[in-house]
DNA sequence: TGTACATCAGTGAACGCGCGTTCACTGATGTAC
DNA sequence: TGTACATCAGTGAACGCGCGTTCACTGATGTAC
């Protein structure tokens, strides 16, 4: 009788951290498998608990959905914080390494990715991953008002309009070429570079707005 | 709105347009509930017919999947077509016009839409989908080529290169901000204007590329 | 200090459901002669 | 022209399955006294 032996990893009837447990199920099913590929009774099996259990910490099967959005939405906030250090050395460098920073969590993360802008949950439904969504979106506004603070007065352009420039395009490049589908279209260049040629003559574009010839 | 052709009187024991009245079924399915509330069984419903009458013209569900996303590409390369007209009245103009089509299709036809970006099917496995893809992105490429040509020679910029900036731009957009989606972040702006001044300053940073300021 | 007890995080069985798919079939249609 | 027949596009019942969710429950844990 083995008193006090206690097994690290299962300790039996407590799971002691199955809210995290599930959420890590969940990355890797949609992973592996997709949107549609996951399911709430399959998280609770493979976090070896019953199909009950799930319930004790999320209300339904989008409830836990939500929350990998919203952890997602946070990773990515983070990580496009830390590539942009505060426009360091150099704003536009700096802007260019925040949409790197994009494609590589589009990469690396593909089932935060998914959960995040494909799970078709209502925004309105979720305030707390919504707020998680706007502050990713925050950075990458701070970061479109120091690159505009850049150029001349007078000609600044709206750091919003910037902004959400930059996202469709880091988005929409990430969606269409920047996952490691197989079969997916060949392009002629890698999706980083991709997007650093697109912001190259975007920001060069702004800075002749209004003056430029024709 | 010409899909459906008129819809004979059922004859009874023969449907006589099975294939189509599945393809529209499956469109208002999506729009409806998603592409996760779409199902084989429920597409035969509403078509009026047994569970395992569509083994008859589909495959499987994916089959019928792919057969809308094909068409939707065909249907989008139409309108992307009709809309840059062959350049006229002039290639940057029309240019504009296309980059609205696009956005038009994708707000009108959510459902097309959502089976020919985020069903998920391997290109690989539906040839001709993905071909119908292509040529969507084929009318893209020639725009591009005509800007391109506009542009002072040996100064012109790759024109795959800007079809794809177009696409991303387009796509990005459409996929953030484009769907009628309640509960949407709001924009400041329509997402036509936005797509707008984002080619306007993209161009105007080609036509200055290599001899810019700085 | 030990103990009683409230609270919490699990269990396990059960439910009703709709799904995708298969099967042997049958009614309607088109065609050869 | 009528008829025999092949082909085709449906039927309807059945299957096994996994899902989301509920329920009454129970074992483990923390805490007040």
């Amino acid at each position: 009788m083995s008193w006090s032996k206690k097994s690290r990893s299962r300790k039996g009837y407590h799971h002691g951290n199955l809210r995290e447990a599930l959420v890590d199920a969940a990355l890797s099913l949609i992973s592996e498998k997709g949107l549609g590929g996951f399911s709430f009774a399959e998280a609770a099996r493979a976090a070896g608990v019953s199909p009950a259990a799930p319930y004790r910490h999320f209300r339904d099967r989008d409830a836990l959905l939500a929350d990998v959005a919203q952890r997602g939405f946070e990773a990515l906030a983070e990580r496009l914080d830390e590539a942009w250090d505060d426009g360091r050395p150099e704003p536009v460098k700096a802007f260019d390494a925040l949409g790197r920073a994009y494609l590589d969590f589009a990469r690396e993360e593909p089932a935060y990715y998914v959960a995040m802008f494909e799970s078709q949950l209502a925004p309105a439904d979720y305030p707390e991953m919504n707020r998680a969504g706007d502050a990713a979106f925050g950075v990458l506004r701070r970061a479109a008002e120091a690159v505009a603070a850049t150029m001349p007065e007078g000609r600044r352009p709206p750091a919003m309009m910037v902004a959400l420039h930059m996202w469709s395009m880091a988005h929409g490049i990430a969606s269409l070429f920047g996952r490691g589908d197989p079969g997916r279209r060949p392009l002629p260049m890698s999706a980083e570079a991709l997007l650093e040629a697109a912001t190259l003559v975007y920001f060069q574009g702004l800075r002749d707005d209004g003056r430029g010839p024709t």
